[in-house]
DNA sequence: ACTTTTCGTTAACATAGGTTAACTTACCAA
DNA sequence: TTGGTAAGTTAACCTATGTTAACGAAAAGT
């Protein structure tokens, strides 16, 4: 799997299954193998002008934002299919993008993804459909921690992370690795590492979800989607 | 100008400058003259299906997301030359978009849109600008409500503001108009109408920013960013 | 002009979540 | 295998923000 050309990875992408025709074929972009990073490495910093476009083939990425006060927030963790980086104004990055679990990215400079969008129909609309639904994710998140308690914002995460998982067959039977420490929860959810440890337990307690040693098994559904107020439609790709 | 028709608009939009040539005469939407919507009126329900897409040719327009406990997070109040509800999938709304202000916008089918942007390049180019755009000022909306506290989100927000209002002349001196609730902006910021109340009394206080009557002014801008860890780069439109 | 909401303001009190710190457990590197 | 670092756990205590409620001042409707 791991000497994948773009061009076949995104065949079987959920988005990008109409892409079969081989008018997709001369772009060069399309060819490119992903590269691979190293858990805990940094593809792209805060601050530092980057032009590429990245698409997750395989790992846990990381976008984050810090701010003055050393508190980070993260925005996002992009799993396989995710499509990061559309930022289409040249400047500087507004957030920093690393691999919390070994990582392999397609990378692709964004002019020429731009180009081919404006040339194929089905590439462009791929990738609208793929910002749009990161536009969804966002909000979803921003309802998280605006206007949810720690119990059912961490109900919530976690129940997303299944969602996006399954669409490729990573997350089955309620259960799925994780690989994110507390303190990346913390920093996801806009909590401390204390306080996302008492939740966790306090979920553990009452038997809806359980996240150890790596691994989140979503012990009884029903609970849950009612403590979060999860309803999916949001992660809809098609 | 409130028959100007959307092609008008978009040739005086800061991201459409580019969009003077008359080749972008044969797609009819860009005859439409705006929509008028009074003030607290609903534009699109959440959960029910619209396939239009909204600019803002003026007044304040307000994206909020309700939970079933009956909460809301307001995720954005779009203004002048904002674009609203691409949201590329056919399927429920995720937001209500309402009318804070008298409103007025103009609207465009999702379908034309996607197929003209497919064959006019400057027109694609500005839309995914936008969307981009949009996913910075969500961005930093999370960062507000998940890592900074109510005095310093309460100033980001404000600060942004006036930053987005100024783009079209409509903020001078550090003074603009603002036609929130308090109760509304607490649904921005994740907080408290109360709450709002206080952090608001404490700005005026110690001489940053005073909100007042509907209007907004900035007292001390070198404070006021200071605190907020404001930088408008999220902001820039090309 | 009068009445009725809505909005802003303030105070007293309550609590979810933050802080600090100590200890344990798991992981990693030599 | 062992020692060291990072991660998870728990407890005691603290504080920023939420809650409730009362009142005055604007707006809005008749």
């Amino acid at each position: 799997m791991h000497n994948q050309t773009l061009l076949q990875f995104i065949k079987s992408h959920p988005i990008g299954a109409s892409l079969t025709r081989d008018e997709s074929e001369p772009y060069s972009f399309l060819k490119l193998v992903a590269k691979e990073y190293k858990a805990h490495s940094i593809v792209s910093r805060q601050g530092e002008v980057d032009t590429r476009i990245f698409i997750v083939q395989s790992g846990w990425a990381c976008l984050q934002r810090g701010l003055q006060n050393g508190d980070r927030q993260i925005i996002d963790t992009p799993l396989r299919g995710d499509i990061i980086g559309v930022r289409a104004v040249d400047g500087p990055s507004i957030a920093t993008l690393s691999a919390i679990s070994d990582l392999s990215l397609f990378e692709i400079p964004r002019r020429a993804l731009a180009s081919a969008t404006l040339l194929h129909r089905p590439l462009g609309n791929m990738l609208t459909r793929a910002i749009a639904r990161q536009n969804s994710i966002l909000t979803e998140h921003l309802m998280n921690t605006g206007r949810r308690n720690a119990m059912s914002r961490t109900a919530h995460f976690l129940l997303e992370m299944e969602e996006r998982l399954s669409a490729y067959g990573l997350a089955s039977g309620g259960r799925y690795e994780c690989p994110l420490t507390q303190q990346e929860l913390a920093d996801i959810l806009g909590l401390t590492p204390v306080h996302v440890n008492r939740t966790l337990g306090e979920l553990r307690k009452l038997e809806m979800i359980s996240f150890k040693a790596g691994w989140v098994e979503v012990l009884s559904r029903k609970k849950l989607v009612a403590l979060a107020g999860f309803d999916k439609e949001y992660l809809r790709l098609m």
